[in-house]
DNA sequence: TATGAATGAGTTTTCATTCAT
DNA sequence: GATGAATGAAAACTCATTCAT
């Protein structure tokens, strides 16, 4: 009865779904979304062109795939963060933890601040990426508050900002960003 | 019959140059440089699409134009800026002018995070505002070093990005942003 | 294990082929045949799609096999007509059993009109139909001629053409035409 | 000042259009709307398939113009059939009229009735073509009302149906079909 | 026999750019 | 310069059919 695979399908589906994502990130990153082709995508992925339709129902859904998939791992990494950042130790370590997930998921961080600016994306990106921000926002709100901080909202805020600012920089000018340096300066001004 | 164009057929030239950029800026801001045809431009410009050719060579030369127009601009306004900054009252100014550039600019500023973290056209991009940045940056590297700061070079950079974080942010997320609040906040801490 | 298959496995193969078959028949009148894919006939069969092609060679097979299953519930109705119209009475009912016919199978016959006039398909068509057609105007030709009729061959062909367009009528515009009316002027003008 | 051509641009413009209607016409009658490709429209009406899209904004559309295209050429006819119909000679003719039509714009009444049964363009289709057919009916109910006829919404109805059906056996059977016989015995019974 | 992933040709449509006028 | 029709390459997507399992 059973057409010699049962569910290892499902396995084998979701292996190649992810191989798939892995090729879109990197063209979507290096050549943007809209210069990127189904057609290069399949190539890159080693798949038929029809084929990519049989795992994603368009190239707007196979952009929601990379993207939730890169969330999914920035995920993996922030869930820690739900903990109340007392010290200023901790204040500093959570800002250096930021941009070495910045270092390590560049491709995706590429793409993140591309599609950001995107008018016609931005809706089906807020809706996937706005909780994070707000949960992060949140944690450094409460942490400038019992600072003791005039404005812990506004300061936060400026924070976030900060980083996304740096993180483009970074990501634009690649090695030539000073990176370690800058960080330093914003955690002292900061903290 | 009349004899009538010495030079005022440049003028005339150069007018329907600056009114072709300006549909393109709005459009390419609006919808993104590759959302928006080279025939809405024409329409909106109230010229023919063939025609669009005789003043630009190109898409891509075509947002050279309207990169230029904007640097032109901002360059003006700029201009000034040249002096030294010396007391913290200086340095505050500087700053809010920035974002006063950035309000009454919005489209350009929109099209330029927008740009920025396209791959394909940093290459025309970087050329062309590079300078400014680098003269911006020398500025307040000078600022920070008579202040004593330990790393005039950093500290100057992580303004730099404060900046374009905020930016960004507030151009996103339009009225949301507490603009303002940052802003105080930004002086405050890096003042 | 069990040995139980002799000619059961005919029966059931039948049986898959037959819900193939009404699946099929559903979807093409209804949709058409062309914009009807595979796919969602094998859905509505419950069948996989590589799995279709063990019981038809092609899509056009299908419809082949869609058709002959139409003709054959039909030509069971219609084994009994092949008795000689004699009376008025005998005209009229075979009219209207005519009638019932069609109304007790819209579906086929929606497909029947749309195809009817399907360029592509005709060839394959007229084999299936022809035969029908023929002996079915016979029979009235053979009832004009008795009833002294000038030209009996053309009234047959007038009847059938009236009983085309009626039908054609009827099963577009649904309940909204009044057939019991249109047939009960048909057979009084005719009878 | 002017770009050469006025508004010859226009007459050119219109004839181009017309060049592909017909065209478009053709290949929608012989080979069915869903399986003529743009790209064969194209090259039968000696156009780019790019170009077709500065005449039709899509394949519907296209369909449309060809549908409207058509249905001018014959109203110009029907016009005159706004008279009341009083004696038999007029509806004789009238009839016969309508089959002249048929006979001399084959092409476009095999796409009619390939159209009348598609399920997804009916609606379109319905838009364009039912005040025609109403006007028709109305007339010959007039007609019937006049000779005393029991019920002559019904029977106009049935001299309508029977014209469908006759011209669908016409447009299906070609020559075979012996159309003037046939009209010959649906005026008699009908008259 | 049954499955559903894989293929690739084909479809409609868009658009930067060219060109005759 | 100015017009807008024309081109053709490329894009996203569909689908009948095949094939490894």
């Amino acid at each position: 009865m059973s057409p010699r695979t049962p569910k290892q399908y499902e396995e084998l589906k979701r292996k190649k779904k992810r191989s798939i994502i892995e090729a879109a990130l990197l063209l979507f990153s290096e050549e943007g979304f809209n210069r990127t082709s189904m057609q290069s995508v399949a190539i890159k992925a080693n798949v038929s062109k029809g084929n990519l339709y049989n795992y994603f129902e368009s190239k707007e859904g196979l952009l929601e795939g990379v993207l939730s998939y890169g969330l999914d791992q920035i995920s993996e990494i922030f869930a820690q963060d739900d903990t109340v950042l007392l010290s200023e130790d901790d204040f500093e370590e959570a800002v250096r933890a930021n941009f070495k997930m910045l270092q390590s998921n560049k491709v995706f961080w590429k793409l993140y601040y591309n599609l950001v600016t995107q008018p016609n994306v931005q809706d089906l990106f807020s809706k996937l990426i706005s909780p994070f921000l707000e949960q992060y926002l949140k944690i450094f709100e409460t942490y400038f508050e019992k600072k003791g901080d005039k404005n812990p909202g506004a300061t936060a805020m400026l924070l976030g900002s900060a980083i996304d600012g740096i993180s483009l920089g970074y990501l634009i000018m690649e090695e030539t960003y000073p990176l370690e340096e800058v960080i330093e300066q914003l955690v002292e001004k900061l903290k």
